[in-house]
DNA sequence: GCCAACGTTGGC
DNA sequence: GCCAACGTTGGC
């Protein structure tokens, strides 16, 4: 049987909500709270040791910070079910889920975080979807030479 | 803090 | 099914 090739991912998340230091702290985390739709079909389509590049924003300047890898593949999202999480989602049942997270485990924090003005300007980056503009997704996929680039650049 | 751009909701 | 109104994201 021949192995699915790796896929690549960014995951954007708050820096100072949940970074890359939290990762290497709790060493892997379920990847929950995303709530567009866009979005979590790209969790579904993650595979087991996917790699995703951890990316920063709402900072000065916002950037990749890291690389995780997928642990475990998109279940139901746990928060969607919890009246007190502000991620509750009141249509959402335990017959019918509507919102997934993955596991993701730390894999090592960038020596030097590249920032977004160094992604505008490396001609490997431009097609990044996280660059064009009115881009919002929090979770996109990466082609395998944007994130060879990024690895090297922030190696 | 501002605001452009996007997604979602709900009235019709 | 359209679209205005609203809420949110996220770079600046």
């Amino acid at each position: 049987m021949k192995k699915d090739p790796i896929q690549y991912w960014l995951l954007k998340s708050e820096a100072d909500c949940y970074s890359i230091l939290d990762l290497k702290k709790d060493k892997k985390v379920a990847w929950t709270d995303v709530r567009n739709f866009q979005a979590r079909n790209f969790l579904r389509s993650m595979k087991k040791n996917d790699v995703c590049i951890f990316y920063h924003s709402n900072k000065t300047p916002p950037g990749a910070a890291g690389i995780a890898r997928v642990v475990k593949v998109a279940y139901p999202d746990p928060t969607q079910f919890d009246k007190k999480s502000e991620f509750f989602d009141p249509k959402a049942t335990k017959e019918k889920s509507i919102w997934d997270c993955v596991d993701i485990s730390f894999v090592k924090k960038f020596n030097k975080e590249i920032s977004i003005n160094e992604m505008r300007i490396d001609p490997a980056l431009q097609s990044m979807i996280i660059l064009q503009k009115g881009s919002r997704l929090s979770v996109t996929p990466l082609s395998e030479r944007e994130a060879s680039r990024l690895i090297s650049l922030g190696s």
